[in-house]
DNA sequence: AATACTACCTGCGTGC
DNA sequence: TGCACGCAGGTAGTAT
């Protein structure tokens, strides 16, 4: 499931093969791909369009073109290719292709069809979505911010707060588990309830693990690939998740899994202070 | 306003 | 062998 580690990578990996280059050609085979404008619309406007440079913001991934700008959501089973040929109409799961001027393709594959792209004038309306996230993990946060943010949210489990994009935008179930891993904190637990120096912990341990996510080249369990079409490497390297029912790799407790936030949370009952 | 829960979607593993 | 079912999770929308 692309996270800020997952999408930092794909932006590297386009930033590497696609910056500065001319759009020739836009196919949508599934047009319900497409958040933004009409599909007719949004092919029209990307044809002949230079492309400038890749951002991030969160999990969201951001082409700016001359006046426009094409936003990308993985959401879960997204994976973007950049390849030297178009590839077959037929081939499964394809939702667009971004056809260069010279020869090389971005492609965009899409399992479950969660996947979004929009098309966004400088200055329109935000149909992705975009403004409401909040500050980027890597990009814009800081042990101040994160403490001054946390102030309105004392009362939710903080699990579901750090999966929470409009508070910090990043992190997904994967990185939320192991950071609260990291820092020795129970998932259950409220934001309130935690001390100072739980939360400084909390905020170098998930800065700590964004970045060798990066590092590795992201997480793969089954779906991600990166724009060469490899595997991440950080799968190796989890700590709890995944891992329920294994021992716990500093104490040898069994990894326990609960639901929180609607999502699967693995945690080390002994290492992880327990909820209050 | 903050918090939590569910629908959306498809492939895969499991159990009968 | 075949088939129903549960599960995976990012986000928008809804309810409290």
């Amino acid at each position: 499931m692309p996270e800020l580690p997952e999408v930092e990578v794909v932006r590297r990996g386009l930033e590497a093969v696609a910056s500065k280059k001319q759009i020739k050609e836009v196919w949508v085979p599934t047009p319900g791909v497409v958040g933004h404008p009409s599909v007719e619309k949004f092919i029209a406007l990307l044809r002949q369009k230079q492309i400038i440079s890749f951002d991030r913001h969160g999990k969201y991934l951001i082409v700016y073109l001359n006046n426009y700008k094409l936003v990308i959501h993985l959401r879960m089973t997204g994976v973007l290719t950049c390849e030297d040929q178009p590839p077959p109409l037929e081939s499964r799961h394809m939702r667009m292709v971004i056809l260069l001027q010279d020869g090389g393709t971005i492609c965009f594959y899409d399992q479950r069809k969660f996947g979004k792209v929009w098309l966004l004038q400088t200055g329109e309306e935000d149909y992705a979505g975009i403004n409401r996230l909040g500050p980027d993990w890597l990009n814009e946060a800081n042990w101040e911010l994160f403490k001054e943010r946390l102030k309105s949210r004392k009362r939710a489990r903080i699990k579901n707060l750090l999966l929470d994009q409009s508070f910090m935008a990043g992190l997904g179930n994967i990185y939320t588990d192991e950071s609260l891993y990291r820092a020795g904190i129970h998932p259950s637990k409220r934001a309130g309830e935690l001390s100072s120096t739980q939360l400084y912990d909390l905020y170098h341990a998930i800065i700590q693990t964004l970045k060798e996510g990066i590092e590795q080249g992201g997480t793969s369990f089954s779906n991600y690939l990166n724009t060469t079409g490899e595997e991440g490497g950080y799968q190796n390297s989890l700590s709890v998740y995944r891992r329920k029912g294994q021992s716990c790799q500093n104490c040898g407790s069994i990894i326990q899994k609960i639901i929180l936030g609607g999502r699967g949370t693995h945690f080390c009952p002994n290492c992880q202070d327990s909820a209050g």
